[in-house]
RNA sequence: GCAGACGUAGUUCAACUGGAUAGAAUAUCGGAUUUCGGCUCCGAGGGUUGAGGGUUCGAAUCCUUCCGUCUGUACCA
């Protein structure tokens, strides 16, 4: 038991004994103590005046006496109106350290025995990622870590959107403009080809609405009948009559994008345990609509269209199964959401999608709760805001997408002019400073991404991204670099790490403790940001971790300290800092450099 | 039209879920350092939390009415 367990206990027994009130555990919790005041941990009494039976600054005097007497971590108490403000005892500080510092398990939380699945990235097979699946796939990578961290078990899953017109369109383009060009031979990454036709598709298909339109067609018209629209579409129904020609085709062009996103998932650093695929999932579901039919939870309507009634539920009446019996997109997510359970047995199911599909999500829920699925509850869709730059929106049509590979290399490129500046990596060999530029260039975009609330709608500023003074992921590698000096210099003039080397420390400098505060909060930031499937959390928590390290590096002598109870208490705070950095970073997909 | 989300220093974001004088970063201005790393630290200015009303001891947060921005509302995926 720490001792804000005992200091929660005490509180309750003051309440015991001082106005007989039975206070549970539950409701009872501290906050950090605003830095304007004394003290570490705040009360907050105004919830409890009516047990008290007491004005607001009464309650909390007795309340902070009985604790000065009884529970030894409190060392003093001030009020402020309704604040009991308790000052900690810096023994206990130091106890509170010792603890967090012989943690074998630091920044992983016991099991809990729960399964869940977290299916992000999901892309399209016509063309490359941009800025918007780089949000998508940081986060889920990072959602996924956060849960493992808090004790779940977890299955990162990809469902590839590999079939369909969109599809279709790349691989007509193909045929007519391609002239057998290959990733080899045109220098281009595979998914990069693949949008290079889907694109193609696109202007001529432009071209002919436009000749449709001037030989006197409405422009409605022209887009349903222009010749390459129709080629497109007949594909699709060779496609789906496993036509040889065609699937033949639908088979090379995927190969070539797969090896072009197994590139570009290596670089952004995500992985995956399942890779699900449309093509193999887009029939599923139709038993369900059954199912649903004979519960009673879908109905009929005269053409045989089945339909769901959620108005009860504040929502519309939805198609779940078209008229002539094929599916519709939700079809195959209820079929889909039935297979993850059957191959995983989860309890849980995250979808990283974005919120312009939260209508859509909502009423696959409801449907699948409706219907008394086991993992009904633990569906839930973590749904994130778009990503605006400062030009605009982006539109793929209009070309101001921002291309995935493109930015990494960019990020990647800028992180080496701005370290070759500073001069500081002598001594590093090639691919040392290869491998350093990667890091910096891929912490400064991803903690660009993760840093902001998921559901907040946010902007991309490509200066502000790669800048690395303030909030930026590089501040925080920095802050990692610079402790793994002082521990390389440590351990070279044998400084004793055991807690026993400090074991009699009784005074503390103030940044001191409120580090050791920080650190110790560790473990439940972590728990926070996988509850609220928030990487922004965590992100927040580090970076104010790395501020107020650098703030007692500041003001406070390590090599210089005369004290060696002292120097080594300093020196393993800094061991613990730099090794919750490295844990926290890792858990939003970034790693740390030993040197920079 | 209807439904939902959002609106906080010049800018980008926080605010531990209803708690204290709304905090950081950045930009601007001023200062520090015989130290183990000047990508560091300290300080200053900058706010009617879109507007009004309500609930509460207490509201950026909850309710309500406006205003603004965005998304969704397909027998598309």
């Amino acid at each position: 038991m720490n001792f804000q367990d005992s200091i929660l206990k005490g509180i309750q027994d003051a309440f015991a004994s001082s106005f007989q009130a039975t206070i549970p555990l539950e409701q009872l919790s501290l906050a950090p103590t605003k830095k304007e005041f004394e003290g570490s941990y705040t009360f907050v009494v105004f919830p409890f005046l009516k047990q008290s039976q007491l004005g607001p600054e009464a309650t909390a005097t007795q309340l902070g006496t009985y604790l000065k007497t009884n529970v030894a971590a409190v060392k003093d108490f001030n009020v402020v109106k309704g604040f009991l403000n308790l000052v900690v005892a810096q023994e206990e500080w130091i106890q509170l350290f010792k603890q967090v510092y012989s943690s074998a398990t630091l920044g992983q939380l016991p099991s809990n025995g729960q399964k869940v699945m977290v299916e992000y990235s999901s892309p399209n097979t016509n063309k490359p990622l941009h800025l918007g699946h780089l949000r998508n796939n940081f986060l889920g990578y990072s959602v996924a870590e956060l849960l493992k961290a808090s004790g779940y078990e977890v299955v990162k899953a990809n469902l590839v959107n590999d079939r369909g017109i969109h599809i279709c369109k790349s691989m007509v383009a193909y045929e007519h403009f391609g002239n057998e060009e290959t990733p080899a031979s045109s220098g281009l990454k595979g998914d990069h080809l693949a949008g290079k036709y889907y694109v193609l598709f696109d202007s001529h298909y432009k071209a002919q609405q436009k000749g449709l339109m001037e030989g006197g067609q409405s422009e409605e018209d022209a887009k349903k009948n222009a010749p390459l629209l129709l080629e497109a579409q007949e594909m699709l129904r060779k496609w789906e009559d496993q036509d040889p020609e065609v699937i033949g085709l639908w088979n090379k062009m995927n190969g070539w994008v797969y090896e072009g996103f197994a590139a570009t998932y290596k670089r952004m650093g995500v992985d995956f345990d399942v890779t699900y695929y449309e093509s193999n999932t887009y029939l599923l579901g139709k038993d369900i609509v059954e199912e649903g039919l004979s519960k009673g939870v879908f109905f009929k309507k005269e053409n045989g269209s089945v339909w769901v009634d959620l108005t009860e539920e504040g929502l519309d009446e939805k198609l779940v199964l078209r008229g002539d019996g094929t599916s519709v997109y939700i079809t195959q997510d209820m079929g889909t959401a039935d297979l993850k359970y059957q191959d995983h047995q989860i309890n849980k199911s995250v979808y990283v999608v974005g919120n312009e599909q939260d209508y859509h999500f909502d009423v696959l829920f409801k449907i699948m709760r409706k219907l008394g699925r086991s993992y009904g509850p633990g569906l839930y869709h973590l749904s994130y805001g778009m990503v605006d730059l400062p030009t605009g929106k982006m539109k793929s049509r209009e070309g101001t997408v921002v291309d995935a590979d493109e930015l990494m290399e960019e990020m990647v490129a800028t992180a080496a002019h701005h370290t070759k500046e500073l001069g500081k990596i002598e001594g590093f060999t090639e691919a040392q400073a290869t491998e350093l530029y990667e890091m910096l260039g891929m912490g400064a975009l991803k903690y660009f991404l993760l840093k902001v609330d998921p559901k907040k709608r946010m902007l991309f500023n490509p200066q502000e991204s790669i800048e690395f003074q303030g909030n930026t992921g590089p501040f925080i590698q920095y802050s990692h670099a610079r402790i793994a000096a002082i521990l390389r210099k440590a351990e070279q003039i044998g400084v004793n790490l055991s807690a026993d080397s400090f074991a009699n420390l009784s005074e503390l400098a103030e940044t001191e403790s409120a580090l050791i505060q920080l650190l110790n909060d560790f473990e439940r930031k972590i728990k926070m940001a996988a509850e609220e499937y928030s990487p922004a959390i965590l992100a927040q928590y580090l970076f104010d971790l790395a501020k107020e390290y650098n703030r007692f590096y500041a003001e406070l002598p390590i090599f210089h300290e005369k004290d060696s109870q002292l120097q080594s208490f300093r020196v393993a705070l800094s061991l613990q800092t730099a090794k919750t950095i490295k844990r926290g970073m890792s858990l939003i997909g970034i790693q740390v450099p030993e040197r920079m």
